[in-house]
DNA sequence: GCAGTGCAAACAGGCTCCAG
DNA sequence: CTGGAGCCTGTTTGCACTGC
């Protein structure tokens, strides 16, 4: 069950929720040897094929087989979950990596994202990234979010944020000093994307994530 | 009927300034 | 360093249009 109530979280014909338990993630992280701390994921949507698909043949199997006896399909949550838990862990931003995870999109789309990861720094607009892909802004914009589940300019700023990351836990710069460094304009600005993404400051996300 | 394209309104979020 | 307020710009996205 979720643990908040909202309305974009209600199951439905087309869709269903599932969480994972905090301690889940955190236990499978270690066996990984990700980290040493608790993950922390981007709040913000996005997609993932692997994920979608995964979790698209749970959904089917559980509708094939719920006239069959509920032990089985409680093992198969149960061991769905640990995979599932994988999966975000490799293929979830968030503050246990410092890239985007690797998504295998249309060629245009994939040459555009090559090139804000190789100048994330820069001070990139939707007319030059449509410029890059080949193609119109808008239609450049629609085919970007069907793809990747988040539109172009959110998909820059979460990255320079994963690779700001680095710089807070192992350097000892200035919060502006990474803010003008990794492409924001502002330390201010960098701040309140840093907030709501993460719902904290860099400054606690340093603390917090110092080994 | 459908895919591709572009417009325009709505909105998110960036910027500046300032105070704590 | 952080966060709030107010303003403004650029992005997003629903929808209409066009051509096949």
């Amino acid at each position: 069950m979720p643990s908040v109530d909202h309305k974009q979280l209600k199951a439905t014909k087309e869709k269903f929720l599932v969480e994972i338990q905090p301690s889940l993630l955190k236990e499978t992280a270690l066996q990984l040897g990700i980290i040493m701390v608790e993950p922390e994921f981007a709040l913000l949507p996005y997609k993932h094929p692997q994920i979608h698909k995964w979790t698209s043949f749970i959904r089917e199997f559980l509708m094939i087989n719920r006239d069959s006896n509920s032990m089985s399909n409680q093992l198969f949550l149960e061991n769905s979950l640990s995979q599932i838990a994988i999966f975000m862990l490799q293929y979830g931003s968030g503050s246990h990596q410092n890239q985007f995870p690797k998504i295998i999109s249309k060629q245009n789309i994939n040459r555009v994202i090559e090139a804000l990861k190789d100048s994330y720094q820069d001070n990139w607009t939707l007319d030059q990234m449509s410029l890059v892909a080949g193609m119109s802004k808008y239609q450049f914009a629609h085919l970007f979010k069907e793809e990747i589940g988040l539109s172009p300019y959110s998909w820059l700023q979460l990255y320079r944020l994963l690779k700001s990351q680095e710089q807070l836990i192992q350097s000892e710069q200035s919060i502006l000093t990474i803010a003008l460094g990794n492409g924001f304009s502002s330390v201010s600005t960098y701040n309140q994307l840093f907030k709501r993404i993460y719902n904290k400051t860099p400054t606690e996300f340093r603390f917090m994530h110092r080994p």
